[in-house]
DNA sequence: TCCCTATTTTTGCATTATCCAAACATTAGG
DNA sequence: CCTAATGTTTGGATAATGCAAAAATAGGGA
């Protein structure tokens, strides 16, 4: 009872911190990005281009939302909207020259944010994390039918 | 590496997918608190009145957010502010009468979306969730230092 | 008592994430 | 063609969060 309590309170607070702790490193290395934009970001440097829809899939984020992230990346020169020619309806998101530039650095980065935040935690601890983060998710989608 | 860049994802995802998902049934029920608002009335339910700066340790929010969360709580008429008599610097946030009537119901419903979320998930599973939130967290905060 | 500093909270301002509903352009099926 | 569906944008709203400065008060010396 107690620990259910833990669940909902902590993923909350991880979540905030986590966010904070990436602004905070991303800035002092000069990477200009939100933890969000970096989703996309990474998103794009791993599967290449690819439409709004397929990154709202990918990152679970709704429409609107990654319409306000492309905005937000498209301003700062990182990723071009590129009409599709099959289907002119449809923009794919392509990443810019700086977009590809500054791909290694950030990744890197991000790896280093991540092995310093699960640092001290077993490679099984850590499977079952993932493992619950996922099965959690998955619930609440069946909650919704 | 490849389970490491879940964790980021996942927490991410989970934490929206937990917050909407409160808003939704909140709402069925009811229960008219988003889910920063909700961990403040549960502090106080639990722990009975206390500084805005106890709530922040506590649900681990900056005085900035408490002092928004509490003033929508005190427009909904949940809580009010009163002035400490041995420091007036100091607010004590008391329930009100509308504060307290909800307390058992919106517990409830509480601890029901979140037993639908852990379903079909091991308690020794969980205990390592909750540890390995809580071991992260404390390492955010370390790299602060 | 008076001053300086620290503490608790508020204010103002900005950005970002998210939601909803409606609009728009385009495509596809009958 | 016309209608329905699809992918995206827009407008309008709420909420969370951050930063910096201000306001009110407390407390410790001189």
């Amino acid at each position: 009872m107690m620990l259910i309590k833990q669940v909902g309170v902590m993923v909350n607070i991880l979540n905030c911190k986590l966010k904070k702790h990436i602004a905070s490193v991303f800035k002092s290395e000069g990477i200009n990005l939100t933890a969000e934009q970096f989703l996309v970001m990474d998103t794009l440097w791993n599967q290449g281009e690819m439409t709004q829809q397929s990154i709202a899939y990918i990152i679970q984020k709704d429409k609107n939302s990654v319409t306000q992230f492309i905005d937000n990346l498209e301003k700062k020169g990182l990723v071009n909207r590129v009409v599709d020619s099959s289907d002119r309806r449809v923009n794919n998101i392509r990443l810019s020259k700086a977009g590809m530039a500054m791909k290694d650095n950030t990744k890197n980065v991000a790896i280093d944010i991540l092995n310093d935040i699960v640092e001290g935690i077993s490679e099984e601890d850590l499977k079952t994390f993932v493992k619950v983060l996922n099965k959690a998710c998955d619930n609440i989608e069946k909650l919704k039918e």
